[in-house]
DNA sequence: TCAATACTTAAGCAACGACTTGACTTTATG
DNA sequence: CATAAAGTCAAGTCGTTGCTTAAGTATTGA
């Protein structure tokens, strides 16, 4: 596979994980370091590190090291990207039904409303 | 890594991979058979199907057959559970920026908002 | 200053995931 | 019926990813 990623490739990447998606709901409580980031899993220093770049690395997340503690924070921008582009896929696929919708309603007379999935 | 994943980790997963993510804003246009769907890819038509079921099993999409094609279709609730996950993020660390917002004005008198990140 | 703390880096490994090919199965269609 | 079309299944290849351990580097506190 080609690593040619683009933003939300990026983003989704980062929060596919479980182990990321976890610490992305801590983060949501607020600021904190890496080694309280990790604290809640059973797993060496280094892997947490390499979770907190892969989540810097995509934008989901800021850091900054003040003395010999780094601390990280959510960064919004990128969920608020990803959101925007499942409520686009959802609004050009909505669409779609009302159109659906409108040309039944002209071809036979109107009926119960198609606009809407189970 | 325990394969113990829950739905939005399946729904995020299916939507990390690139053609994947191609493939959904295809369905977001309307319903396509599996052939269809991979036509714009160099891939053989088992890949094209590998993907779809990755789509299907996390619920992005739903697949029926119909003689010897299978059309696929974009399930939007999916979508929509993660937008709500991604939404419940922001809101509690919103919710953070708003309680230290309110601290500093009590503490010393109001000053410039901090209740939104650059 | 010495030792503990909090990361950081690098190397290596095993599991996973995206592809492939090749052999079928089922529907159409001439 | 014969052949093509559309999809399915099963291996097997190979790069990526999540993790480990081991050896650093700064910072901090006694």
């Amino acid at each position: 596979m080609l690593q040619q990623f683009d933003s939300i490739d990026r983003i989704l990447h980062a929060l596919a994980e479980p182990t990321r998606r976890r610490m992305v709901e801590r983060l949501s409580d607020g600021p904190v370091s890496v080694s309280a980031l990790g604290e809640p899993f059973d797993m060496s220093l280094a892997a947490v590190l390499q979770h907190v770049q892969v989540l810097e690395a995509a934008g989901v997340v800021r850091t900054a090291k003040i003395g010999r503690v780094r601390t990280c924070q959510l960064d919004l921008s990128a969920m608020r990207a990803t959101e925007q582009w499942m409520r686009d896929r959802r609004a050009t696929l909505e669409q779609q039904f009302d159109r659906l919708g409108a040309f039944l309603d002209a071809t036979h007379g109107p009926s119960s409303s198609d606009s809407e999935l189970p």
